[in-house]
DNA sequence: GCCAACGTTGGC
DNA sequence: GCCAACGTTGGC
């Protein structure tokens, strides 16, 4: 069964645009460092799952797009590179601590989805953005959204 | 740049 | 195991 969820980046770091101009569209979701995000890559998370593309911290605050998970969880490379801001000194490869996985590009919205509209909209009662993680547990990096969700905001993607 | 919310560290 | 101090995230 197909899962949803939503990862955040900020775009000056990495953005959609920085996935769509991978070779082959394929970028690696690296450098989590948060337990509960963590153990979402490495347990739950699966090939084939889908994932919203959601600009952190920047002028457009929002759902930019979204992307395939094409490789599940797997120990993340820079924790064990002492040049990458992403090292940890107490990760070995025998015992990993952080997970990443591989995503593929699969649209830019024609308009980013912005945070300010759906707390806008979650204000009606029973709307699917109310129940977002992203609305009540703000801070988490990976996180899980609903199949109605998803739904829900695919459309309202393609309404100015 | 500010600050609220939350996560982590480390002494006891 | 508790909790104070500190660090980070992320919206505004």
């Amino acid at each position: 069964m197909t899962q949803y969820w939503l990862f955040k980046s900020e775009p000056d770091e990495y953005s959609i645009d920085d996935l769509a101009a991978e070779p082959s569209g394929v970028g690696v979701w690296d450098g989590i460092r948060n337990y509960q995000a963590r153990n979402l890559l490495r347990d739950k998370v699966k090939q084939g799952d889908k994932a919203f593309f959601y600009h952190s911290s920047c002028k457009q605050v929002g759902i930019a797009g979204r992307m395939t998970v094409v490789r599940a969880g797997y120990p993340d490379p820079a924790q064990f590179d002492q040049g990458s801001g992403y090292y940890d000194a107490k990760a070995s490869m025998n015992t990993p601590r952080w997970y990443c996985v591989d995503v593929s590009f699969e649209q830019k919205f024609a308009r980013t989805v912005l945070l300010s509209e759906l707390k806008e909209l979650a204000a009606e009662i029973e709307s699917p953005p109310a129940e977002m993680v992203l609305l009540n547990q703000s801070r988490l990096s990976i996180q899980p959204v609903t199949g109605p969700q998803w739904a829900y905001i695919v459309a309202l993607a393609q309404n100015s």
